[in-house]
DNA sequence: GGGTTGAATTAGACGTGTCTAAACTAAATA
DNA sequence: TATTTAGTTTAGACACGTCTAATTCAACCC
């Protein structure tokens, strides 16, 4: 009975909570959902009621665990369908955040289980986001550096992408920077432009801080530890 | 810009233009919606506005050509994903409509454009209902008798058999009558009961009036005219 | 034609989600 | 410690879609 603009607080909240830890403020639910402060004020009063999250006045709120599970489960619609229309429908990367968007609060448990069974259950998706699985449980993720933490001759294998911003994402897939790819650091500049080098082809590519800061790296060596627990 | 409640409202005022023929009343289009009449009436009003429909006060309503299109628009989101789901996603006959009726305004037209390259352009959807073009031209539907259009003796091909109801359809699979079975009239009772025979398997079924009415036919030489002109 | 009656509309209310403007808090600054 | 300020909340408004209760209309019957 959660309506689908409540599904979306709770879901901006848990990225916000996953990116900065609790508690996570008004304003930055507001600058990230696009409302005003007053507005999250008042939705966020409801959801507290509705004991989905906790909050203090002048503070910020943190999800309970009911509004948390909430979260991962429009988060697997989420995931599951840009999986499903990159696998089955020819979406390009760049197109499937903003369907999915539309999508994730109106498709049945029937659907996404017909949708995972058709995608063989798949743990993330086109982005390398993890796909939380069908029990909800929370997914012991992060622990994962971003490209913005390391310097010249680092070389690191991408592991996730944002998914956010459909230019962004056009730009790195036409660099062939995507999750898997093994890239190599050749220079940082002092205001941030980070240029990197893709091993297999040898293309260089530079990158401002800012889309930097929203690629998720592993050392050539280890896993993309979304399974496995780590520190947050 | 139009809400998905009015997306429904102009559907919902298309299929009983079909039906009955204009104008629509506001009760018919309330019980079809589940509505009260003042909020039929009021709704209404918004849509005339628009100029989607022309309304003729304690008359009822009639569809403008924009109006119609904005129907078969989401007529056409419908009937394509029934198809989809249907042979994509193994979805039954009498699950599709309900997944459907919540996908249909969230779609976009790109997603409308891959789902109908999937199937192949598809002329039906699995309740035999024609799926509008993608130009949104009205199809030419209907001249179709319905089963209790015939009486005992006649042999009939059926074409089309209502989406609305979930159970009614999970009985007529059972029973072996889907769109493109030829059975035949082997009684008529008085109070309207009738009893098929289909063809191929030689089964008798017996059929309420109110489901015999839902069920259009064609004769075993014709065509299931939804394609060619003819008299409303 | 005038009354009866059933359908349609108007009146008034309510919950949801949003906004702007005003008031308030708490943290940082002087 | 007093003041400024950035961020938050409260106050008040509005659009949307819905309802119930009251009123009005038009068609039918005598
Ligand atoms: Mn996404
Ligand atoms: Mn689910
Ligand atoms: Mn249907
Ligand atoms: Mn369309």
């Amino acid at each position: 009975m959660l309506s689908d603009v409540m599904e979306d607080y709770l879901k901006a909240i848990y990225s916000l909570q996953m990116e900065h830890g609790p508690p996570v403020s008004t304003s930055s639910i507001a600058e990230y959902l696009g409302k005003t402060p007053p507005t999250v004020t008042s939705m966020v009063g409801k959801l507290e009621e509705r004991g989905l999250l906790e909050r203090e006045k002048y503070k910020g709120v943190e999800l309970t665990t009911e509004g948390e599970t909430v979260a991962l489960e429009v988060l697997r619609h989420h995931r599951l369908l840009e999986a499903y229309l990159t696998e089955h429908l020819d979406y390009s990367w760049s197109e499937v955040h903003e369907e999915a968007d539309a999508l994730e609060h109106h498709i049945s448990e029937e659907f996404e289980r017909r949708v995972a069974a058709a995608l063989g259950d798949p743990e993330v998706d086109p982005h390398g986001d993890p796909i939380p699985s069908a029990d909800l449980t929370p997914p012991k993720s992060a622990g994962l550096s971003t490209l913005s933490d390391h310097g010249v001759g680092d070389t690191l294998v991408v592991c996730r992408v944002s998914d956010r911003d459909p230019e962004e994402l056009e730009y790195l897939s036409e660099a062939g920077v995507t999750p898997g790819t093994t890239i190599e650091i050749t220079d940082v500049a002092p205001f941030g432009m980070v240029t990197v080098r893709v091993v297999d082809s040898g293309r260089e590519q530079s990158l401002p801080e800012s889309v930097a800061q929203t690629i998720r790296v592993r050392a050539p060596d280890e896993e993309c530890e979304d399974e496995s627990v780590s520190t947050v």
